[in-house]
DNA sequence: GTGAAAGCGCTAACAG
DNA sequence: CTGTTAGCGCTTTCAC
């Protein structure tokens, strides 16, 4: 194939008239300064001010001015510097979606996908924007929580898919607005959050895999280290009742390789089950294929059942059963509640429970 | 299940000791003033200046003065203000993943993942920080397009799943330094960049489709308004040369759902074929659960290739052929020549062409 | 409606 | 080594 083939073309001319003058190389680093708002206000013949109102709806500003000032501005390709902008106004109009999710897995599930779409749809009519930032490990959190509090953003919505004290405790000394998507388990008190019923949700499913005549139904966790995946366990643990037996129960870390291998671990300790309860839609994918590399088809021998519903639960062969998780609902409820907290409307934290659904699909 | 339940607590006392007074209710909005570099300046005796010196690696300052000044910053609680650092500086510390990617699939591919756990790692010894930014439609793009040119970034790290004239103008109008992921059709010379010679690594591997055997090979192409799509389809059609036959192609849009479309649409209009080259990982898992779905087995009854080598392929039942693309590489290349263009070192553009390598797994 | 002027909080010369 | 002093570019009273 193709050797590495590395080169450089010199200083090709830019395809678009580039109206800035070369850099002086004695500060090679700095952007050619770009026209300021001083610039605009000059070739319009108005001051300062009205150029700023100008760009800032135009209330107060005589058509006719304000066209000269579009005009000035379009002649010389001005645009604000935030950083100033933001310093003056004392906020940044940025909003932080945080996913801590450990180096290996991060972005396999698609669900963040979907939490992107709509924080990004739901910020547009405020005016604000979606900044993605992930913390991976320990040392990265550190600066992401640096960041973050050093007024980068004038707000944050916190995936929390393992507990993080840190940071938490970073994020309410520093009182940034903050809207946590899940339960934020053993600081409850201090964020807001949205969150799902997850034992109850987990409850439902492992009981419809019992009435649907399973008898011994195994469960691959989540990571024991998040309220989603305790929650998870907490329901299938009283759906079974006297039932339970820790015989049947593997833990993964939400990843579609871990409930591969937990499914393979339960396998290979030689337990018993018709029926298998994973943690999430994406591990349930991982456990069907050790399923069905060791033998076992699905439902015939053994049925699986998701949680999430995610798109993956339908690209399943066959479709997952699983419970909808509501996504969307979440999201948008915490951009609505950020968006209060950040103006300062409404008082203290708010707890928002939304309810989840049964669905039944080939898999069970 | 569980009714929507909404409460509000009303305002319970953080649970870490706040230093901050309450808001001024009068102007709710703005967070109550956080301590500045005066502040900590009066507290340790020093001079702005001397803090200014101490927050920045404390070069020409006494060590118990620094000393002194960490006192006083911890006492206060003090972060910097980045608003006011970034007017000073003339530069914000921040890089932009720019993922133009369109709404229904966003992340929906795994090698997303990639790129941003590398970029943020290249990019933390060079004391920056990344940006994850999406623009999944034209009015957001034309959003993304204001955000990157108001000097919230110092620089842009481009993927560009589809063309996108607009912000391409717009980016080097701005002189904002950019490298692209992967070709930037029409714009070679005016952008650096780092790709794969996408039609040799196509031709490869639909050759290795024919030398083990097969005698039709059909493709489902990823988007033609993409340099990806485009290169891959001509290795395609040069590795078959005069066997090249249309009715043995179908199109998708990079989704696992346009993948399962794409070889129905092939099986349906009763194309032949002993072997499918598609064009990503992706698309493939789709395509092969198409093919299962009406009877073909894979190997046995047609060969399926991918492009990529994601961590989907691996997942893939059976795993799958296909071709390393060297994201992580990629990614390092970028990084580095983005540091270089930021930087004002070397001249010009630069452009670079990894190799990729033909992976064989169980599924051809 | 519009101009003038006072900052927003920090960095980076420049003296000493 | 440290204090002093200009700004960085924009918003926002406050007069007019």
């Amino acid at each position: 194939m193709s050797v590495p083939e590395v080169r450089s073309d010199g200083d090709v001319a830019p395809e678009l008239g580039s109206v800035a003058p070369v850099a002086d190389p004695s500060r090679a680093a700095r952007r050619p300064s770009r026209p300021t708002i001083e610039d605009v206000a000059r070739l319009a013949g108005v001051s300062r001010g009205t150029v700023s109102r100008a760009l800032n709806g135009g209330r107060n500003v005589r058509p006719a001015v304000l066209e000269s000032v579009n005009d000035a501005i379009a002649a010389l390709g001005y645009t604000v510097n935030q950083a100033a902008r933001n310093l003056a106004r004392g906020r940044t109009g940025s909003v932080a979606f945080v996913i801590s999710e450990r180096q290996e897995h991060l972005f396999e599930d698609p669900n963040w996908g979907v939490f992107v779409k709509v924080f990004s749809r739901e910020l547009r009519p405020l005016g604000r924007h979606l900044l993605v930032t992930t913390a991976q490990d320990r040392s990265e959190e550190q600066l992401l929580g640096d960041y973050l509090t050093a007024g980068h953003v004038d707000g944050v919505l916190l995936a929390l898919p393992y507990d993080d004290e840190p940071l938490l405790a970073r994020l309410v000394a520093s009182q940034l607005p903050t809207v946590v998507l899940g339960r934020p388990l053993g600081w409850e008190a201090a964020f807001s959050w949205v969150m799902i019923d997850e034992e109850e949700a987990a409850f439902e499913i492992v009981a419809h895999l019992v009435r649907s005549g399973r008898r011994r139904t195994a469960t691959v966790t989540g990571p024991l280290d998040t309220s989603s995946g305790q929650g998870r366990l907490a329901g299938y643990r009283r759906a079974l009742g006297m039932g339970y037996d820790p015989v049947l129960v593997a833990h993964g870390d939400w990843s579609m390789q871990s409930g591969r291998l937990g499914a393979e671990q339960l396998l290979e300790r030689g337990a018993e089950f018709d029926a298998l309860f994973v943690g999430s839609d994406h591990m349930a994918i991982g456990a069907m294929q050790a399923l069905r590399e060791a033998g076992r088809r699905v439902p015939a021998d053994v049925a699986v059942a998701g949680f999430d519903d995610s798109v993956a639960a339908l690209m399943a062969d066959p479709p997952l059963t699983t419970v909808r998780n509501p996504f969307e609902e979440t999201a948008v409820e915490a951009v609505r509640i950020l968006d209060d907290l950040m103006a300062g409307r409404g008082s203290g934290r708010r707890h928002v429970v939304l309810p989840t659904e049964l669905v039944v699909r080939a898999s069970t």
